[in-house]
DNA sequence: TCCGTCATGTTATGAAGTTACACTTGGCTT
DNA sequence: AAGCCAAGTGTAACTTCATAACATGACGGA
């Protein structure tokens, strides 16, 4: 995780500034892996950064839409789907959703805190989580793949604003 | 948790006579709540420790529906429902379905080991990722509601099975 | 017995995700 | 330069998952 505090994604700050960065990073990366950022990838990208919440398929999909890109729910979750895979987005079981991956390439596998007033997320490191999981399972023999952690709760900004 | 071990699930083991017990367990636990085990409720539920793994909604009513009970998905989905409510059932976001709790009343937000190659599921406890998982939560000044903890990865049968 | 509540059933609809296939593009070979 | 192949983008059609809205039936208490 970086060092700007672990429950940044729910304090106010500069969207424009982080989303630029990731972006960059972004391209940066998939250029290394010989991964090519395409508009609508790109697009896709910007739309989840942008907006810096969960966002379903077809949300973003009737984004892409209305700029011109393709108007079919494959469309978009071919562009979601390249996203996780590389690492720079996630997607959230609980919510049927996905959203950018706001640090990408230091923890590919985090916890979620997941705000139900405000639909805000945040990304929180799953280190630990996952090593007492792996433990416990391989009690049983059980090789662990993928782990998901999410959790569901009231952030601080909206336990403060509604009590 | 049982003292049965915790990949029990996993093992070989006697299906009438865990699922016998659950359903008097089940019976009892909902008996001195106050709630009914209705003709519908508990064919579900003993649908899903019958198969002793996740299954979806519209298998389940699949067989509900052989059965006489009405053939549209509110009746699944409301049974499923109330079986999660009342801690006999668990919902498995990764799948979008659910399975029988088989440790009724110990553990109510387990962690889940999901084997992707038998699709059988096994509950162990999550007290410890829980706990983890509230602290660094609380840093950042967020509430933890519910957890989901679900690993997908290969139990022992199976990696014995295909290497 | 009347009434209210819970439970069950239906139809209809909405939301999420996939399959299959056609066309384009851009790099690589020869 | 021509031809080829793989990757990418687009579409139509469909499956699967889930809920809304409403009618009917069952049961217990006043």
């Amino acid at each position: 995780m970086t060092s700007d505090g672990i429950g940044a994604a729910f304090a106010p700050h500069d969207h424009s500034h982080c989303s630029a960065r990731a972006l960059a990073d972004a391209a940066e990366r998939l250029a290394s892996e010989g991964a090519r950022l395409t508009p609508v990838r790109r697009r896709t990208l910007e739309i989840l950064l942008e907006n810096h919440r969960a966002m379903g398929a077809y949300e973003v999909l009737d984004r892409l839409a209305a700029e011109g890109f393709g108007r079919q729910p494959p469309v978009a979750y071919r562009a979601l789907e390249f996203l996780v895979q590389h690492g720079l987005a996630h997607r959230l079981q609980r919510l049927n959703a996905f959203a950018a991956c706001l640090h990408p390439g230091e923890e590919h596998q985090p916890a979620f805190l997941i705000c139900d007033r405000c639909d805000r997320i945040a990304e929180v490191p799953s280190g630990p989580m996952r090593a007492a999981l792996a433990e416990v399972a391989a009690g049983s023999g059980f090789a662990v793949d993928r782990v998901t952690v999410e959790a569901v709760g009231t952030c601080a900004i909206c336990a403060e604003d509604r009590g």
